[in-house]
DNA sequence: ATTATATGAAACCTTTTGGTGTTATGTCAA
DNA sequence: TTGACATAACACCAAAAGGTTTCATATAAT
């Protein structure tokens, strides 16, 4: 059930903001490709691509019901996401005070450093 | 508060896997281009290029301290993915069993299924 | 059986992405 | 001032990403 090799990781996957609205319609009930594509200014094919990328990310996944194909979100693939949050807040907690240090102490030359880039 | 027309945006940013382990360096304390550049195997060249993206996401940021770039996190923006995250929460919470119902009977409500024409 | 619907898949095109190398600029140390 | 160091700012390139159109296949309905 899980393919070992994916090209797609869920990092890649919401890169996209199509794919994130994508996301969103699912949320909050499953549907099918073309219903899909009718919320986008793209072709059904576009979407199709957007699916099979998020499909390979384990975000979303679909069932073929008669000569449609339902596609609904996975929840536990955005536990990935969560994951991978909670390791900085390792460090807002713990080293809060440490990066404070680091963040307030930007004008080290006296002068506050615009941002130019 | 920086609200420049940014070309990144986090969910850009994150995305490519040499960023990330950037910023997983980052987290520990701050870094010049060229120690950071250290850990890769690409030209500095490469490495300026990421930060420079992590940078218009306002996930890191850099200070010029002598003729040396310290970057550093921002943790600010960290909460802009939590937030999107958290936007699916509620319907992992709220709509749970709907979830599930429409997971573990493959779309069989058919309840408001109309036939476009 | 025929036709309309829903999707799958391939070939193709353009822009973006992620890397390279080279050159220029600014800063520290003798 | 000179030389080493740290970075910035190009120009350039191959591959991937995101879109298109076209064609094929499976299912539904008449």
């Amino acid at each position: 059930m899980s393919s070992s090799a994916q090209k797609y990781d869920v990092f890649q996957a919401i890169a996209d903001p199509t794919r994130r609205e994508v996301l969103k319609l699912l949320a909050y009930k499953e549907l099918p490709i073309s219903e899909i594509t009718s919320h986008f200014p793209m072709s059904r094919t576009a979407i199709a691509k957007h699916l099979h990328i998020l499909s390979e990310a384990n975000l979303v996944s679909g069932q073929k019901v008669g000569r449609e194909k339902r596609y609904h979100l996975q929840p536990e693939t955005f536990q990935e996401l969560k994951d991978w949050l909670s390791y900085y807040d390792q460090f807002w907690n713990n080293k809060l005070s440490m990066l404070k240090y680091v963040v307030e102490n930007d004008g080290e030359d006296s002068r506050k450093n615009k941002e130019t880039d």
